[in-house]
DNA sequence: CCCCATTTGCCGACCGACCGGTAGATCCGC
DNA sequence: GCGGATCTACCGGTCGGTCGGCAAATGGGG
């Protein structure tokens, strides 16, 4: 009686449908802490069924990344590219990212950190596209210090901070919150772009007279 | 001829070194992904043998993040509580908090994120523990806000963006690197601050004029 | 249109390895 | 010889992954 459903899945879809289950469950839970039986039962397959699709666990991890840099190159490092001043260029690159964590459901950034759980070749493949991305940014900061605009900090410091901010985003963003997300988008944005730009009128920063001159820089 | 060593152990410090050892694996694995075999090996004991020490795996990082609490609550919240201005106290929390993710080698900072893998009970208690700290940071820009000293930005997200910038740290800081612990603190520390605080000169954030006035907030 | 061989999608049963944890014997300083 | 510390041996259970086979599609040749 029960008549069999039977959709149309054409293969590929099949695995992305798969990948994108996976990616859910393991941002919830951690990447050790899902069985391919978790992932199976919420395809709707058992755990041999979805073996016909995917190669193995540690290879589902990878393709979940190599998603995650696919889009974040696309639609981040990509748009910004050929603005014109440093400035803009960052300003860009911040709320674009920012934008797509809170669209995506952060899946994507979570995933990044597991970098341990990967085989060597594949930690090698990800780790050598997140520097891409970090060089990226620390060379556009680089070029906001060669304009007198970056703070007086180190470039490393004020990137690996920038990205802290960024992908801490994921673990605090609720969809159903009382803030609009283009309204956390926009003064996460001010936050961030403030937090390396140098103010126009200050030359110096307030702090520095709390400092005795030529103490132990 | 081999001298067994036999170090004097008291009874709670081989408890203490078996979960500084436990927090060092499992920083650099993760909880999952670290085995009771892995740590005992480590602790020079067998499984067995070092369970006479401790109760489980999941009170063991219950333990380690009680610890880790313990240390801010001593040496960020409570040194900064007393202190009389909103900026000074914020300015005391983000270097005293960096310092220490630095000098602890952040085992401390990154175990706090597994919190799924808590009993619910456990889970309630640490949550409730580090509700207690952001609550205190963003009350503390709420007091800035109300003295017009914060950005034109909602004191949530500014909150968790500090929290971002913070826990990251752990994750690229390494021991060895080129900068000085003293020169990082002191850029992340300006970095932070700026992040959140309105410049004194400048009432209006320039960007303001990007948008329309009205538009949905 | 039918028949049948081949392929595809999927499953139940199962494997060896390892997991967290325990029981009971042994070791050793007092 | 007593009691805490530590060991060897083992438990039940779950893990990632595989195997052989069933049933529904697929596709030609007649």
């Amino acid at each position: 009686m029960k008549a069999k459903v039977t959709p149309i899945w054409r293969r590929e879809d099949r695995a992305d449908h798969i990948y994108r289950v996976a990616a859910g469950i393991m941002r919830r839970k951690g990447y050790e802490a899902t069985s391919m039986s978790d992932i199976a039962e919420a395809v709707g397959l058992t755990k041999a069924g979805m073996y016909h699709y995917i190669r193995g666990k540690e290879h589902l991890l990878f393709s979940i990344m190599s998603f995650a840099m696919d889009t974040v190159d696309q639609h981040v490092i990509e748009p910004a590219r050929g603005l014109a001043g440093a400035e803009q260029r960052l300003r860009t690159m911040v709320e674009l990212h920012a934008r797509r964590i809170l669209e995506s459901g952060g899946e994507v950034t979570i995933l990044l950190e597991e970098m341990w759980a990967l085989t060597p070749a594949h930690r090698r493949i990800i780790r050598r596209r997140k520097r891409v991305y970090f060089e990226t940014v620390r060379g556009t900061l680089k070029q906001l210090a060669s304009e007198g605009k970056l703070r007086k900090v180190d470039p490393s410091v004020a990137t690996f901070s920038l990205f802290g901010m960024i992908n801490w985003i994921s673990r605090w963003y609720r969809h159903d919150g009382k803030l609009s997300s283009e309204a956390i988008v926009r003064d996460f944005t001010e936050i961030a772009m403030s937090s390396v730009l140098q103010t126009a009128g200050a030359q110096e920063p307030s702090h520095f007279a709390l400092y005795p001159a030529g103490s132990t820089l």
